[in-house]
RNA sequence: GGCGAGGUAGCUCAGUUGGUUAGAGCGCAUGAUUCAUAAUCAUGAGGUCGGCAGUUCAACCCUGCCUCUCGCUACCA
């Protein structure tokens, strides 16, 4: 597998610096690939990890102009917070960097250039909205306006949060400027496109004939996304923060986020080591990027081709992306404050960094969505932390004491118990430097489990307490071995629970050890280990894991009230008298084919028989809802949908989870009554 | 609607170029044990491998249809 490559270059997905950084950061992007690198570090191979925090891009900017600070303010803040996250939990970047940096200015800005002058950009002009007080652009989330998908009257230029679509800032309907509240007038601007239609024969050669062996959520992914007919994406943006665009004669005009942020990975290499080019532009490197399933598509699709346009530099041999953890059931959000943050449960659970990774890791969303629970972190903790490995270390070192003072007994001749526990040891290692080399995170830390396992188990097939009196010489041996185990332990479990591993090493009296001396003896006969050993692992009561229960039932009481959307603006009583509202009867409904939310319904408004089109087939069927009595606008203009024209609107409550009900009369009336 | 990923024991997940009794960890039950943080060890119960058809001597694994979950995409009051 890495026998091709001399060296490995490891980058996981940059966080972005307008957030602390929780549960679903780490066990996604940042365990895994700390595992994984801890691991290659072990066996002494050449690899470097680079990361930092991606600092540009509008919501940033908004946040600063919120908080009445500049930026790099906001930037300073969080980035210093997001380093000390990862450091506090043993996360071994090489480098942890930074965007803003003026290295990466430089290399992002040369990295533009040289597209741009091999012309591998395409130059469009469109029309953009435009704040005229201002002076500016608005680009994304600078505008806000109402969906003209789902009527949220709060969607930004970029996406509306409510129905979750892609837009763009000039569909928004009542466009408002968040700057100045004005209205913004379309014009001209220009900007440099990435054309990725011309790069998908290649990518789908690269990827879908060469790369068979990526993960298959990554590989599906991808295809879907080639399939799907590969789109020219804007690299810059009208925007005051971030890499400027390179070019004579152009102000006010930056990279796109999406652009620099991957370049961010080079950038932090060149800080790192005068030798970045080895990294970056040798053929004998092997390029992994550690990511979450949100980042593929930039780091499959659109980084490949950056790289491919640049010409230099080498591509990902493959990109390890895992899914989603959810928390309790419910999608992990920042803006929700739905999450654990890793500051905040150092709080509540110090010193106890190895419970979380080891939680995270036996729990990983390798293959699909998962989900972290208070509950399942208890288990794991005290049914396999405390009960397997601490257990198996506690008794291991407390028996050496108490028969040996510490001193590492000599072997004598070997049972056939013996030789099979000894033959376990690099039988497992073996197993989990397979896994761990196939990205299988999960499954290694079973098989170091299972070297504690095979402790216990020996330690109760052997009974050294029982035959102390009778065959003391045969104890000798099998705390020998079980003294072995651990120190084995101790190194294998390195990548996974780095402090852990630090804290047997020094029960055991040694300096930390390599990936290479596990699989056999490793102390020797007579060594001192500790006297009065610790415990690895405390035991978790339920009392701790309501408090965090509680901690996030009360979130989600504190989130009810913003979801009930704030009042509209208010209106006169001539805008109000402007409607048109009947009560009428749904005469005929039928699915539109091929929609899925869409119903064509026939109306009897009492003024006519009218044609409805309404997006409510989720939640009623065409069949159930013929007779009923309705509430229609019936003076609505007319629009054209999926090729129906839909002559007014049904009105319906929507509950917060989307729910729709008609807003009917209790009793039958008239069609044709008005509703006032 | 299209595309992608997933649906295997109570829970979290393995699995197979298709081949005798489908696996692990946790949980549960019973027994053993006391060196150990009531931890450990053994044994066991528990699955029509999402549903229905088909291909095959043989399917959890292949094919088709359907269904549920998640994501992307289109459409949308």
């Amino acid at each position: 597998m890495d026998n091709q490559f001399k060296r490995t270059l490891v980058t996981t997905a940059l966080p972005y610096a307008n957030g602390p950084i929780h549960i679903g950061h780490l066990a996604g992007v940042y365990i895994p690939a700390d595992i994984y690198v801890r691991y290659f570090r072990s066996k002494k191979k050449d690899i470097l990890w680079v990361c930092g925090s991606d600092e540009h891009g509008v919501p940033i900017t908004l946040k600063a102009r919120k908080e009445g600070v500049e930026p790099q303010v906001i930037v300073d803040r969080y980035h210093e917070i997001i380093k000390k996250s990862f450091a506090e939990f043993g996360v071994s970047f090489d480098i942890y960097s930074r965007t803003s940096n003026k290295i990466h200015h430089e290399t992002a800005a040369g990295f533009f250039k040289k597209l741009h002058d091999d012309n591998q950009f395409i130059e469009k002009t469109s029309e953009q909205l435009y704040d005229e007080q201002e002076k500016q652009f608005l680009a994304d989330r600078y505008v806000t306006g109402t969906c003209p998908h789902c009527g949220y009257d709060k969607a930004y230029g970029d996406q509306c949060e409510k129905c979750g679509t892609s837009l763009s800032a000039k569909d928004l309907i009542n466009p408002q400027s968040s700057i100045s509240g004005n209205k913004p007038v379309l014009k001209e601007t220009k900007h440099w496109y990435l054309p990725l239609d011309k790069h998908e024969p290649f990518l789908r050669q690269w990827i879908i004939e060469e790369h068979k062996e990526w993960k298959s959520n990554v590989y599906g992914q991808c295809k879907s996304w080639i399939d799907l007919g590969l789109q020219a994406r804007a690299v810059s943006r009208d925007l005051n923060w971030g890499v400027p665009v390179p070019v004579e004669g152009v102000d006010k005009k930056v990279l796109y986020v999406w652009f620099d942020a991957p370049i961010g990975y080079i950038s932090a290499t060149k800080e790192l080591t005068p030798d970045w080019e080895l990294y970056w532009k040798n053929k004998e490197t092997r390029l992994l990027h550690f990511i979450g399933k949100d980042n593929i598509v930039f780091h499959c699709i659109i980084f490949p081709a950056m790289l491919k346009a640049h010409g230099d530099y080498i591509l990902p041999d493959n990109v390890p992306a895992n899914e989603f953890l959810n928390l309790e059931g419910d999608k992990i959000s920042t803006s929700r404050n739905w999450a654990v943050w890793l500051h905040e449960y150092l709080e509540d659970f110090k010193d106890q960094q190895d419970v979380l990774r080891y939680t995270l890791t036996a729990n990983a969303p390798e293959t699909s969505d998962n989900d972290f629970t208070w509950k399942n972190f208890q288990a794991r903790n005290n049914n396999e932390l405390v009960a397997v490995l601490g257990n198996f270390i506690n008794r291991t070192l407390v028996l050496s004491n108490k028969y040996y003072g510490g001193k590492v007994p000599a072997r004598g001749e070997l049972t056939e118990q013996d030789k099979d526990a000894l033959a376990g040891i690099p039988a497992l290692k073996a197993e989990i430097e397979k896994n761990l080399e196939q990205f299988r995170f999960r499954e290694a830390l079973k098989q170091v489990m299972n070297l504690a396992r095979l402790g216990n188990k020996y330690l109760a097939e052997t009974e050294p307490w029982k035959l102390f009196k009778e065959n003391p010489a045969s104890v000798e041996t099998i705390m020998n071995i079980n003294l072995q185990i651990t120190a084995n332990l101790a190194i294998l479990i390195e990548p996974f629970m780095p402090f852990t591993s630090a804290k047997i090493f020094d029960f055991l009296q040694i300096d930390a050890l390599t990936w290479e001396k596990a699989g056999g003896d490793i102390l020797v006969d007579g060594h001192q280990i500790i006297k009065k050993a610790g415990l690895l692992f405390a035991k978790i009561e339920d009392e701790q894991i309501q408090a965090q229960v509680d901690k996030l039932e009360q979130t989600k009481i504190d989130n009810q009230p913003k979801n009930v959307k704030p009042m509209k603006d208010a209106i006169s009583f001539d805008d109000f008298q402007k409607m048109d509202i009947r009560v009428g009867t749904i005469l005929e409904a039928q699915k539109v084919p091929k929609t899925k939310k869409l119903l064509q319904i026939k109306i009897d408004t009492g003024i006519d028989q009218r044609t409805v089109v309404s997006g409510i087939a989720e939640y009623f069927k065409p069949e159930d809802i013929i007779g009923k009595q309705v509430s229609v606008l019936v003076n609505l203009d007319p629009r054209k949908i999926k090729g129906i024209e839909s002559q007014g609107m049904i009105l319906m409550a929507e509950n917060e989870d989307g729910s729709l009900y008609f807003i009917q009369p209790n009793d039958k009336v008239e069609n044709g009554s008005s509703v006032s």
